[in-house]
DNA sequence: CGAGTTTGACCGGCGC
DNA sequence: GCGCCGGTCAAACTCG
């Protein structure tokens, strides 16, 4: 009889532990369900920001489109300087980031210009193109290069303030920089690429390669490999430039990292430098942001790896840093002088972590979402440098394996993660033991 | 034989 | 004006 009741016990602390744990199944699931409801939430509003960024874009043509009168050479000076970089958001539209517009406004509070630069303002815009633009990318040098010759000839026609010239030179394309522990003689991106060159640049032993993309003849996309003196191991690849043609699926990935790389530049906070006017002692990195400081965003201190932005050779230049993405990245060797820097002896710090964590001083959150799956990106490929990256959530080095998502072979990869990481509930879930 | 690589020459920007 | 240096060109070469 004690026998009978004691199975019977258990039999009924067995059904209670059933349904408990079929509970918490439930909510497990009703959790994924919310999950994949939030997820295309933020694909449609991805979708409409794209839209309107665009409208926003078809309207900043149409302003800058507009024939402009300068008032004085300086201001001609600081016309539009068009950089083009890498692609952006939407393969088949063709959409790419432009930063049309770096401004350098001095402030002359007093007589003595030299020493009082008190204000340096940065202005970026983010517009979008349609493919017929794409096109017109030569007739972008072509200003560029007169935009040169036109700085050049002002600064020798009169300017005595030295400063000044210096802060109207013209940059030229922006590059991204992407800097990961690699074995292999070159990094797989994805693209076709033909070496047309190579140097040993100064101060570097290991020499420099030059290659341009082949996958169109007509592409203007180049990039320079090199490794690192420091540590062999790091391999640096810098690309230039923004593809004419339809690029492979697997070539994406690392098109639209470079160019959401370079769309934190147009979302973050303008700076200004304090004035401490030096012309001797020239900061060389002036733009800097490190996603890393803050502690309250778990995710972008274990994984994301740094950003910085400097001017290498007048190139404005988006280095990511996916060596070490918990540690100070190791120190460029001083570049020549920054066009920012002219006026300040220290560098001005973007600090973009509280952008990154509330998103709020980005007036895109298509920009937030480009951002973080460019380092998602950037991060994956660093994996593919032997690196492993972890977040909070997931091993990418496991999602990897898994899904077979790695840079070179496959373009729906942030599809992919986002799919392990609620495959990865689901396993959770089956794996359950009750009992 | 075509595509890609190597390598010395050349060019232009820039600092002095 | 000169020299340095990064970047590109193009002929020669290699490879499949």
């Amino acid at each position: 009889m004690i026998k009978f009741l004691h199975s019977e016990v258990e039999k009924f602390q067995a059904q209670a532990k059933m349904e408990s744990s079929q509970v918490k199944i439930d909510a497990v699931r009703r959790e994924n369900e919310r999950l994949k409801i939030k997820i295309s939430q933020m694909t449609k509003d991805c979708d409409s920001l794209k839209m309107q960024i665009h409208d926003h874009s078809v309207r900043l043509d149409q302003i800058h489109h507009q024939p402009r009168k300068f008032t004085s050479p300086g201001e001609q000076a600081n016309d539009l300087v068009a950089l083009n970089l890498g692609r952006f958001f939407d393969d088949s539209k063709f959409a790419e980031l432009e930063i049309i517009n770096i401004n350098h406004e001095i402030n002359e509070s007093g007589k003595d210009g030299l020493s009082k630069l008190g204000k340096l303002e940065l202005s970026l815009d983010c517009k979008s193109q349609s493919r017929d633009s794409f096109l017109d990318e030569p007739n972008v040098e072509e200003n560029n290069a007169s935009d040169k010759c036109k700085s050049r000839k002002a600064s020798r026609s009169g300017l005595e303030d030295h400063e000044i010239n210096l802060e109207m030179k013209p940059l030229k394309k922006p590059r991204v920089s992407i800097r990961a522990m690699c074995d292999t003689q070159n990094m797989n991106d994805g693209c076709q690429w033909r070496k047309y060159g190579q140097k040993i640049a100064k101060g570097n032993p290991c020499p420099r390669a030059y290659y341009r993309c082949t996958i169109s003849p007509t592409c203007p996309v180049r990039k320079q490999v090199q490794r690192c003196r420091e540590n062999m191991s790091i391999l640096t690849t810098t690309y230039e430039g923004t593809h004419n043609h339809p690029l492979p699926p697997s070539a994406t990935a690392m098109a639209t990292a470079t160019s959401s790389a370079l769309s934190m530049l147009t979302c973050g906070p303008t700076t200004t430098t304090s004035s401490t006017a030096s012309t001797t002692n020239k900061s060389n990195n002036l733009l800097r942001f490190d996603f890393s400081t803050n502690k309250s965003d778990k995710l972008s201190t274990s994984f994301f790896p740094r950003a910085s932005i400097t001017t290498l050779q007048s190139h404005p230049t988006v280095i990511l840093d996916l060596t070490a993405p918990n540690q100070i990245p190791t120190p460029y060797k001083k570049p020549p002088l920054s066009t920012f820097s002219s006026s300040s002896s220290s560098s001005s710090c973007l600090d973009f972590s509280s952008f990154y964590s509330k998103g709020q001083n980005c007036s895109h959150k298509s920009n937030q979402f480009a951002l973080q799956s460019a380092l998602l990106e950037a991060a994956i490929t660093s994996v593919v440098g032997n690196g492993v990256v972890t977040t909070n959530h997931i091993s990418f080095s496991d999602a990897l394996v898994d899904s077979g998502a790695m840079i070179g072979c496959g373009a729906g990869y942030w599809d992919k993660i986002i799919q392990y990481s609620l495959d990865s509930q689901q396993k959770n879930v089956a794996s359950f033991q009750p009992f």
